[in-house]
DNA sequence: CACGGTTGGCTAATGATATTAGCTTAATGG
DNA sequence: CCATTAAGCTAATATCATTAGCCAACCGTG
């Protein structure tokens, strides 16, 4: 092990991320990232800052992806349909990942997290929504994104069953919300 | 501390909650537990199980208890205000502990987070709604609270200016969407 | 091509933690 | 009043994170 491995803090992270992935944020150890980098523990420090350094740089990039993930499931997409498909993108990410869930609130990610604000904000600017009406309406859209995907890849809702179906009267619930909230004209 | 120091499975339980509001949940560690308890560390396990119990026994009181206001903050209420009450009842907890929104999604708290359900579904109930629809409503419901409210809990939000607005706009969202959504006549 | 600094590995050591095993003593019930 | 059970204890083990200090590999410069 003493030739250089060819670390990185970013291929550090990515490790990290398989690790999250296959069993779970409390999983996340440095004994197992070192493991599965060829490495002994304390040599990650030349890297990372820490464990918990290592855990806010798994969370950034968890974000920066989500919010790549909602950016391209809107391109081309507009009004109604724009929001629809950035409500499922959000919910098709975790339910891909769930152990990604709890990674997704973390004031170290603000950055990218500023990026999806962006995004939403994108969206609803195409549905005649803009200035402080927009931020609000964001933050909503945020909510319900966030609450559903973190409820059905965490098992929140007791049985599974026609979670698609409450998934479609989520979004025209939003849909129609915010038409009459928002654009009560 | 020979002498028997009166513990419980509750006790230990209001203990660690008390560590989980005070420093987070990465806090509550087993030999925290047992020094604000004035025992040894593995005295605990003749109470619980482990940390791994211990967290589920948190979870389930955490759940317990959110019920236990939501239901509370609608009784002698119905309608939208109702909607409201709960929505808001929701949020008030997690902002009055946020330490807490981790604890909240649990598969081990299945059982009072059924209880939840039922709280919700007799809200809409007096909504005039019954039936897998009330079911799809009240996942929406519980979708909405719990992003929004983890959401402010974690800061998740930027700059949590006019987040009280927020809350207002995305009240009316929900409950004028759930209208139109379940109850287009 | 040599060589010196920088970088990325290593081992060793320390301290916190969870967990198990086995012992001892306090409470309790007949 | 005694026996059983429950609740505490100490000791031991294993896993981790983290720091310190050492050494070898890489890279740019002369």
């Amino acid at each position: 092990m003493s030739p250089r491995a060819g670390l990185s803090p970013d291929r550090v992270t990515a490790l990290a991320l398989e690790i999250v992935d296959r069993d779970g944020p409390d999983a996340l150890t440095l004994a197992r990232v070192a493991e599965s980098a060829g490495v002994a523990t304390p040599s990650l420090y030349k890297h990372i800052g820490g464990l918990a350094d290592l855990r806010d740089r798994v969370s950034v990039r968890v974000v920066a992806e989500l919010t790549g993930r909602v950016r391209h499931s809107v391109v081309g997409v507009g009004g109604d349909a724009a929001v629809r498909a950035l409500l499922r993108a959000y919910r098709d990410y975790l339910v891909e990942y769930p152990h990604r869930a709890g990674l997704l609130v973390n004031p170290a990610a603000s950055a990218p997290a500023g990026e999806l604000l962006d995004v939403v904000l994108a969206v609803l600017d195409g549905f005649g929504l803009a200035g402080s009406a927009a931020i609000h309406a964001a933050r909503t859209l945020r909510s319900v994104a966030h609450g559903f995907a973190v409820l059905q890849a965490g098992g929140g809702f007791g049985y599974p069953e026609d979670l698609e179906e409450t998934f479609r009267l989520l979004a025209d619930t939003v849909v129609t919300g915010v038409r009459q909230t928002y654009l009560a004209s």
